[in-house]
RNA sequence: GUCCCCAUCGUCUAGCCGGCCUAGGACACCACCCUUUCAAGGUGGCGACACGGGUUCGAAUCCCGUUGGGGACGCCA
């Protein structure tokens, strides 16, 4: 691309919480106008007053900044081209649709749903294509005046002109050409005044002076009706990518039973924003360098021409993979903020704690699962710790008891001491001290841990492995 | 039904104008090494050009068809 000023947007309608796929895109927008030094645009698409919830367009922005997607132009960051909510853009669009009403592009259709539904069926049933038959093409304006007199609300239909073609240059899937006379009449302005999607998208990216779209592969077979409008209108259209879509694991179109997750259900689990923006970015595009990226490094490696054209899984795995490597990246006070443990963890020691479960914990969660293996009252059990310890059997933990008692919390005297004594080592060494002090047969380190429990919890851990392991050897006596 | 898009390892993908591909990387998986445990790390392995026709000296790469998947055809976006 070599556009002076690229200009993109991300242009999200507040129905509902924003989604991976939703956000894909718009972190590709974001990407794209980065790479290029330009700006990106945050529209409200909010013109369908059913649906719209007014909490969801607090809680997009808000979704957006915590990835750290800010938008240069849009709610809040005025450039001078807004309003950039749709719901107060009426008086604007209304003099595009004076326009499009008097060069006879556009007609007024008092077909109600009802009717155009059972046109629709019947169209199907018949093995035709279902599309606007067109009975309102040609209201004679008396007829549009006399029913507009018996308080008809009609909607605004675009006239598509008949037999001929429509061609543009797709950015990830190049030359497209659709034929017009395989496109109905479409509403752009709804019975209610409101304007349309396909109008209203298309009218506010030239008014607003966006040079690129990126968008789902859905909206390819929009473009032509889009670049009809804006061409009745004189108006100069965006470039347009139109990138696979993100389907679920399945490869059936993302849903709540495929994986698919709102931005708000990743942020509650614990995901680090870093790592969502890193998994998506690799989702439909491919990055040299496989490790985790900043925003700006993926906006420098960015390339809307490898974008792919074909669909993608979403990969929870994959997902997971990020957040262990923004997990291993995160800064220690950031982290430590991230789990949460100032309550279950000694303010003194939680520096430490952080840095020592850090390699081990994907989430939140589990960092307080540590919290209180290490620092709780009494730590449960998995069963088989509760194996390794009887199998160990009591002087082993007699032997590392007495270590602590000379030594202190230290993992080196206490391993020396028992293998002194007991004469094991390797894993019948190690399996059995890790079960002892954490309950668990796999986990952070050691040598780091002994030190945070301090001498009476480990003395107290290994109290507790004693007397199990003596119960044991007690019941096997009978 | 009409129109449109897509098709490389299990997953994400590299492969853009055909030869440098006995198809490369990452994640996952398996094995080994390392570490007196687990994990991490290191090394290696498993593993794909949907199918059928063309074009060509030569095709994963170009063309056609088949199959499969997706999308649009809404007073949703």
């Amino acid at each position: 691309m070599n556009e002076k000023a690229v200009k993109t947007r991300f242009a999200p309608s507040p129905t509902g919480a924003l989604h991976l796929g939703n956000l894909r895109t718009a972190l590709f927008n974001v990407l794209l106008a980065r790479r290029h030094g330009g700006t990106f645009l945050l529209r409200i698409e909010d013109t369908d007053r059913e649906r719209y919830r007014p909490e969801a367009a607090e809680a997009l922005m808000a979704d957006l900044r915590w990835l750290g997607l800010e938008w240069d132009e849009g709610p809040g960051c005025d450039g001078g081209l807004g309003p950039y909510c749709q719901h107060d853009r009426g008086g604007i669009y209304a003099e595009y649709y004076r326009r499009l009403e008097e060069s006879g592009a556009a007609y007024s259709c008092f077909c109600t749903p009802r009717e155009l539904e059972l046109a629709r069926r019947a169209q199907r049933a018949a093995g035709r294509p279902p599309r606007y038959p067109g009975t309102c093409a040609r209201l004679s304006a008396d007829q549009v005046a006399a029913r507009l007199e018996a308080g008809e609300r009609p909607t605004l239909r675009f006239r598509v002109p008949p037999g001929r073609e429509v061609v543009f240059e797709d950015l990830v899937h190049g030359p497209q050409r659709f034929a017009t006379d395989d496109l109905g009449d479409f509403v752009i302005r709804r019975g209610d005044g409101t304007a349309s999607y396909l109008f209203a998208n298309a009218v506010d990216d030239a008014l607003m002076g966006i040079t690129h779209v990126l968008r789902g592969d859905d909206h390819l077979t929009n473009t032509p009706r889009q670049a009809l409008v804006l061409e009745a209108l004189g108006l100069t259209p965006p470039r347009y990518g139109h990138m696979g879509l993100m389907l679920g694991h399945d490869g059936a179109p993302l849903s709540k039973r495929n994986g698919s997750r709102s931005v708000a259900d990743l942020r509650g689990e614990g995901f680090l924003p870093e790592a969502v923006l890193n998994y998506l970015a690799r989702v439909g595009h491919a990055y040299e360098e496989d490790r985790l990226l900043d925003l700006d490094r993926l906006a420098a490696g960015f390339d809307a021409g490898r974008l792919g054209a074909g669909p993608s899984r979403f990969d929870a795995v994959q997902l997971r993979r990020w957040q262990g490597e923004a997990v291993q990246a995160a800064a220690g006070d950031r982290l430590q903020a991230w789990m949460g443990v100032d309550d279950g963890v000694p303010a003194d020691r939680i520096a430490a704690f952080v840095e020592a479960i850090r390699p081990n914990v994907l989430f939140p969660a589990e960092a307080r699962e540590w919290a209180e293996i290490l620092f709780g009252e009494d730590p449960p059990w998995e069963e088989e710790a509760l194996k390794a310890v009887r199998e160990a059997g009591p002087e082993m933990f007699a032997a590392a008891l007495a270590a602590v008692e000379a030594s202190g919390a230290r993992m080196d005297a206490i391993t020396a001491r028992v293998k002194e004594q007991t004469g094991t080592k390797g894993r019948r060494l190690f399996l059995p001290l890790r079960a002892a002090l954490t309950g668990r047969c796999s986990g952070p380190e050691l040598q780091p841990l002994a030190p945070l429990m301090g001498p009476e919890g480990v003395a107290r851990r290994l109290r507790r492995a004693r007397r199990v392991a003596e119960e044991d050897a007690g019941e096997s006596a009978c």
